[in-house]
DNA sequence: TGCCTGATGTTCT
DNA sequence: GAACATCAGGCAC
């Protein structure tokens, strides 16, 4: 995460959440990089009934409310993680949830990581925290600084992306605040 | 291919 | 007590 990373996730969630499309994460573990690179995004905002942060600043949703460039991780139906990235200015609860890489480097030990749990990869938002390594201690995490890093690439052309309603939410469905690459193999399938 | 369900802990009502 | 930003495995077509 840049100076112009920084700038760019103080935007709205549902804005920063096309533009995060193509971006890479990069996980360092075990003296290797684990890279993915973010093929399916979704937004969520403090005035947004299916967000956490909906509800107002608790010690679950603090972060969503800290400063943009940070991981949000949750955990959640009593085995799963979620990691998303804070979005906004301080104070406004808002963050983009990352719900599908397509694994470029460091594969092998994804692999490991994922095999004691099934098939597919990074194929949706608790798959890749489990291909990454990433767990609770991440909640709050800068992302410029590793084991844990956020590489923003310049933004896909409007034509690659895809914009739909989010998946496995019960309130706020009219929304269309889920976005993907167009033909990408690793979209999470519902 | 598609529907149903169990696993399992935290948060909220 | 219920809901939950999920996943994998089972079984019917």
């Amino acid at each position: 995460v840049t100076d112009l990373d920084r700038n760019l996730l103080q935007l709205p969630a549902w804005e920063v959440a096309p533009l995060l499309l193509g971006s890479l994460l990069i996980r360092e573990t075990a003296g290797q990089q684990l890279i993915g690179r973010i093929v399916e995004t979704e937004a969520y905002d403090q005035n947004d009934a299916a967000s956490h942060s909906y509800k107002g600043r608790t010690p679950r949703t603090d972060v969503m409310f800290g400063p943009a460039g940070r991981a949000y991780v949750y955990f959640t139906y009593g085995m799963h993680y979620c990691f998303n990235i804070v979005t906004g200015p301080e104070g406004h609860g808002s963050a983009v949830l990352i719900r599908a890489l397509e694994p470029l480097q460091g594969i092998d030990m994804m692999m490991q990581y994922r095999s004691a749990h099934g098939l597919g990869l990074t194929d949706g938002p608790a798959k890749l925290c489990q291909a990454l390594l990433i767990d609770k201690g991440f909640n709050g995490h800068n992302l410029s600084v590793p084991p844990l890093i956020l590489r923003t690439a310049s933004p896909l052309p409007s034509g690659e992306v895809v914009r739909t309603t989010r998946i496995g939410i019960s309130r706020e469905q009219e929304k269309a605040w889920r976005f993907y690459i167009r033909g990408n193999d690793y979209i999470s399938k519902p």
